[in-house]
RNA sequence: GUGGGUGUAGCUCAGUUGGUUAGAGCAUCGGAUUGUGGUUCCGAGGGUCGAGGGUUCGAAUCCCUUCAUCCACCCCA
């Protein structure tokens, strides 16, 4: 009979069950850091009714979202958590508590080509603050620095948090006359680092038919910090001529300046006037990040302020600022630089027992002994070879074995190997935990911890 | 959606101007070693050479078609 040939979709994800416990210790560490800072948990169906999630509508979201019908309902896989996110607060409005700060963790859905960096079925970590009718600038401030603390505690180090405010790319480009233009502008802007100066300014005239002299003024002023200028100087000079400019400007100092105090160092920011998202939602403050010695990946984090979150499904006014973190980029990159290295040691279990008896009950106690001691224990079970039995542990890096035969029940004792070093002994059971439990307090089996603070 | 590269064992890949029975490393399994793993040694299994068609005495190799995959663009986490 011919078989189905097993295969995964280009784009998928999955990972064997070592690497996969590494991205779940991942995942740990995210929500461990987003409770820090009072964020609730949530989750929302994979699939929602297709009006639902397209009812922004247009563009790229229509072009790749994964779209079937069931019977008569047209549906759709999610293709990020802030639509969801959206809709859940539209429609619970009335029972939630505002400011609403919930943490998603979930997987969404892209139709379009696999790429390096580029899934069809990836993890996103979102955090959103959202406000009832109003919500403080703060929050603008708040949501990086919880950025700065998660990829911290992952161990990672060379990361910028890109920052801007559309408010003041859009009060600029009316300054220079060209805010019909100010969208337009905004996507060639962004293509400033991939392309260059030269093919956006040639972009700029071209495409967009620009004057020369306002090109290259427009990009002066957005690239001054690549010539050792400082931005914000620099923009202050347009102060009191474009109030949507003030506005913003006086904002990215606000949220600038606050995220210090949150304890972002000046080394982990950078405002970054190129940086403009395409997404349509975000109405002032916008972020970005990358890792420095990773541009192929791309943004790994992105986010920023909405101001009329729900106004698809809802009156209400519900303003908000949030960011999310590709999970599924953020953990090749953790891969590649070599950040897991340390936790390679990642067992599924302390102790393997083998039983060398045909009565499995003294293993059974045994094993029910060591887990109310906290161990994570496994008792191998199967009829093979002696031999298998320890190459089995060996291969998942199972640290102890122990061996409960005919003579150790005898003697009262139970022998523990430690597979590390190969030593064997024989002892009574509180002397065998103890011995156990110190090996295991040696090993990494987390990953490695780093407080902000201790630069 | 547009353009380019690559498809040979489970994985990473060799394979000469077209020429006998398509190879290596790793992995798997067996043995050396039936109460002791990793290292070593010996051995074994595993392939419709992506698929279909064509040229040829002869195709993994050349041509066409198709599918898959990767990269770049678009867009994005």
């Amino acid at each position: 009979m011919d078989k189905v040939t097993p295969r995964t979709l280009s784009g998928f994800m999955e990972l064997l069950p070592e690497r996969q416990a590494l991205f779940d210790l991942m995942v740990a560490k995210l929500r461990d850091t987003f409770s820090l800072y009072a964020f609730t948990p949530l989750d929302t169906p994979l699939i929602e009714a297709s009006d639902v999630l397209l009812a922004k509508g247009g563009g790229e979201t229509e072009k790749q979202i994964y779209r079937f019908t069931k019977g008569d309902s047209d549906l759709s896989l999610r293709f990020d958590l802030t639509v969801p996110l959206a809709k859940y607060v539209a429609l619970h409005a009335g029972q939630l508590t505002f400011p609403f700060r919930r943490y998603q963790i979930g997987k969404v859905f892209r139709g379009e080509r696999a790429q390096r960096g580029r899934f069809r079925e990836f993890y996103q970590a979102d955090i959103d603050v959202v406000g009832d009718g109003a919500l403080d600038i703060i929050n603008e401030a708040e949501i990086p620095s919880i950025i700065y603390r998660c990829f911290r505690a992952l161990g990672l180090e060379k990361f910028v948090i890109r920052v801007n405010n559309r408010k003041v790319l859009t009060g600029l480009f009316a300054i220079f006359g060209i805010g019909e233009k100010a969208h337009a502008v905004m996507q060639v802007v962004d293509k400033l680092e991939k392309i260059g100066e030269d093919k956006v300014l040639s972009l700029m005239t071209n495409e967009l038919l620009l004057e020369p002299s306002q090109a290259s003024q427009i990009l002066s002023v957005i690239t001054c910090h690549d010539s050792g200028e400082d931005p914000l100087l620099k923009l202050s000079a347009f102060r009191g001529r474009n109030d949507t400019f003030d506005t913003g400007l006086s904002e990215l100092e606000t949220v600038l300046r606050l995220m210090a105090d949150f304890g972002v160092p000046a080394s982990h920011v950078r405002l970054d006037l190129t940086i403009a998202r395409g997404l349509d939602y975000y109405t002032g403050t916008v972020y970005e990040t990358t890792m420095s010695g990773h541009p192929e990946i791309g943004s790994i984090c992105s986010g920023g302020r909405y101001d009329d979150l729900a106004g698809y499904y809802t009156e209400k006014k519900l303003p908000g600022v949030g960011i999310s973190i590709g999970l599924t980029r953020l953990f090749f990159i953790l891969e590649n630089q070599g950040y897991l290295n340390d936790v390679l040691l990642f067992a599924p279990s302390d102790v393997l027992i083998l039983p060398m008896t045909g009565d499995m009950g003294p293993s059974v106690a045994l094993a029910t002994a060591l887990r109310e001691n906290g161990l994570r224990v496994q008792i191998y079970s199967e009829n093979k070879k002696f031999k298998a039995k320890l190459a089995y542990a060996d291969k998942l890096k199972i640290p102890f074995v122990v061996f409960l035969g005919e003579d150790e029940l005898k003697n009262n004792v139970i022998s523990v190997k430690d597979m590390t070093t190969g030593a064997q002994v024989s002892a009574p059971f509180e002397d065998a935990l103890t011995r156990i439990k110190t090996g295991i307090a040696s090993r990494c089996n987390g990953l490695p911890i780093k407080e902000p603070n201790q630069e």
